[in-house]
DNA sequence: TTGTTCGTACGAAAAAATTCCTACCTTTAA
DNA sequence: TTAAAGGTAGGAATTTTTTCGTACGAACAA
């Protein structure tokens, strides 16, 4: 039977390939697709280069990604702010795993033992700061 | 062209629509398909009883799901761990966006004003207790 | 008894996300 | 000038995820 057609309208959500994507040009900088291509079978799997690159066009479709086509071989950067992204994600993850509760995320997170006593320092140093306010 | 077929050896990873359920199973314990269904309804968005059906029986296959065929009305419950389920998925959620800086979330989470007080001081709290070990 | 309601099973369709082949163009080294 | 190397564009094939229709059995009230 048919179904109808749902317009995919609202929030763009990156997929895990896309991140995956995202994080090599935001790391590295504006790259070509041959960097990007080696560097994700380099740190994750195995893929083609075509793979990659239709993913790349595919992005700069949907704006994720802005491209340079002056040269032969464009230059792919982020349309999209890595704070702001990854800022994005964080809160949808909290919204949905933690019940919109950042604090049992953070008491969780911090309970593991995996954290730096660098780090730690920090975030004592910004609660400090919070309290003044 | 043909291409081969690959397995999905490997990682079990919820997808999405499969999260939330399981959060629905996790917050309100032990339920059957129109239970949850409702719920989805209310809470997320509008979706087909046949469709979270399948979609449980999918997840009951995959071993992330137990069942209680006793009765007609099926009760299904989660086979695995909120905690654990939570935690693996942080881990790797930190790890691909904040790579594996648990510190440098915490820092941006808390820095965005969304936590509590109250929440606050539990995660001083904790900090002290880290500091004495 | 009988029809309406509610449940499961199964198959298929649709949508979304990935992957890769093929064609064709540009650059470069011999 | 030519062949090899390396690019891009597109279409198509796959895989994965999600959604639903249909068939059919059980429960239940009229």
């Amino acid at each position: 039977m048919k179904q109808e057609k749902k317009e995919n309208q609202g929030k763009p959500e990156p997929t895990r390939s896309e991140l995956e994507i995202l994080q090599v040009l935001w790391q590295y900088g504006p790259s070509t697709v041959r960097f990007v291509n080696d560097k994700l079978n380099e740190q994750k799997r195995t893929v083609q280069y075509t793979s990659t690159l239709k993913l790349m066009q595919i992005m700069a479709e949907k704006k994720i990604l802005k491209r340079d086509e002056t040269n032969m071989k464009h230059i792919y950067m982020p349309a999209v702010e890595e704070q702001k992204t990854k800022g994005l994600l964080l809160d949808r993850f909290v919204e949905s795993m933690y019940n919109g509760s950042a604090g049992s995320l953070v008491l969780q997170l911090l309970g593991n033992g995996k954290t730096s006593k660098k780090e730690l320092e920090a975030i004592k140093k910004l609660l400090d700061s919070l309290d003044k306010k």
